[in-house]
RNA sequence: GCCGGGGUAGCUCAGUUGGUAGAGCAGUGGACUGAAAAUCCACGUGUGGGCAGUUCAAUCCUGUCCCCCGGCA
């Protein structure tokens, strides 16, 4: 068997960092073994979900076959109970880089967390944590009073955020209030705070295609999790962590398992609601990552392509921007007729 | 075959005492600064089962036919 000539490291610029996106099901984890077996790399994950060591099945973690092809860090690392944010998240992932960097290793971030990739490659506000006692008591008071009535509160002490944000978005609302709350000074202040520059010079690379096209893969890949052992996964998971309102039962399948597994849905109702949820979590990733400029697109598949873009990335600046001849990648038009209609 | 209920948006249904109709879900597009697999926003023309009749006007009333569901045969 050949063994393609690994690519030394040098080449790329200090701060390279290839960042593989898109939406879930699409083939992120295939491509990251594609360029595995070209790069030292170290795959670190940018998911929100795959950081439950309880769900590996279920959200879709690399198996451990996968992993052994080159270090993973930050998957399955955490128990259902523990809360993991933006801002935390990107914290060990940073450290996770200058890590790996440190052993002679290419980092690539591989995930669909929008939010993720923005907080590391963009920065966040440094917004001390907010203490769980106060934000419990905003959550309980948005039940109680609703939305719209907190949102004029916030509209008295931040009105630039408030004017930002609908009246309904509780979750949005009760965020900007409990920072207010915690530490004096408005959501606003906060984002309006200088961040500190690029630490990194990204080259995001997508995988995407239709939602037409992604559904029936996503219905195959539910099928593969059941028949994978699932719903054993989710009542192991039960045995361990009982609150169904744990941040590791958040994910899309976990919860639905969930509700089978408490008699209020039939298995076939189960997988359905859970295709139904993939799906339209599915869109809002290709929302997000649609309107990132900087992505260069690939299709699944087009595995070979995508270590060829990442072999053509010049060494030195951010020139890789600047796209290579010869590779296939193909745009995302704003167009929904012609997006994924490229020949191949 | 008879009796009853029903046929309205892709699905489940609401409503109109006659003035050509609207919710939820689905779908599409979008937003996104520590729950982000989260949270939220915008977008609703459909031969109102077919035909005929009454009427200025029928999705609504009448007749008839077709189809579905339940019951009786």
């Amino acid at each position: 068997m050949h063994v393609p000539e690994r690519v030394e490291l040098p080449r790329f610029s200090e701060h390279f960092l290839p960042c593989l996106c898109g939406p879930t099901g699409a083939g992120k984890t295939a491509a990251s073994l594609a360029l595995a077996a070209r790069f030292p790399i170290s795959v670190i994950n940018a998911d929100s979900r795959q950081v439950y060591r309880d769900f590996p099945i279920i959200t879709a973690q690399p198996s451990a076959a996968e992993q052994s092809a080159c270090p993973h860090l930050l998957y399955g690392y955490l128990p259902a109970e523990a809360k993991l944010g933006a801002g935390e998240w990107a914290r060990e992932a940073a450290a996770a880089i200058a890590a790996e960097r440190a052993k002679g290793r290419l980092p690539l971030l591989v995930g669909g967390t929008g939010l993720y990739f923005k907080a590391l490659l963009a920065g966040i506000a440094p917004i001390p944590e907010v203490p769980a006692e106060v934000s419990a008591r905003w959550q309980a008071r948005v039940l109680a009073e609703g939305a719209p009535a907190l949102h004029a509160l916030l509209a008295e002490h931040d009105p630039a955020y408030a004017a930002k944000i609908h009246p309904n978005d509780r979750q949005r609302i009760t965020r900007a209030l409990e920072v207010w709350e915690s530490t004096g000074r408005s959501f606003s202040w906060w984002h309006a705070r200088p961040l500190p520059g690029p630490a990194y010079r990204p080259l995001k690379i997508g995988i995407g295609l239709s939602l037409a096209d992604l559904e029936p893969l996503l219905q195959q890949r539910i099928k593969a999790m059941l028949d994978a052992g699932a719903l054993q996964e989710a009542r192991a998971a039960l045995a361990r962590c009982t609150d169904p309102e744990a941040p590791g039962w958040s994910g899309i399948g976990c919860a639905e398992l969930y509700r089978h597994l408490r008699g209020e849905l039939s298995l076939d109702e189960c997988r359905a609601l859970w295709l139904k949820n993939t799906r339209a979590y599915a869109k809002r990733q290709l929302t997000w990552f649609r309107a990132d400029k900087d992505i260069t697109w690939f299709r699944p598949g087009q595995a070979a392509d995508i270590v060829a873009f990442v072999e053509a990335a010049p060494a030195g600046t951010d020139a890789f921007r600047t796209k290579p001849s010869g590779v296939r990648a193909r745009p995302l038009s704003s167009d929904p007729r012609q997006r994924f209609n490229q020949s191949p």
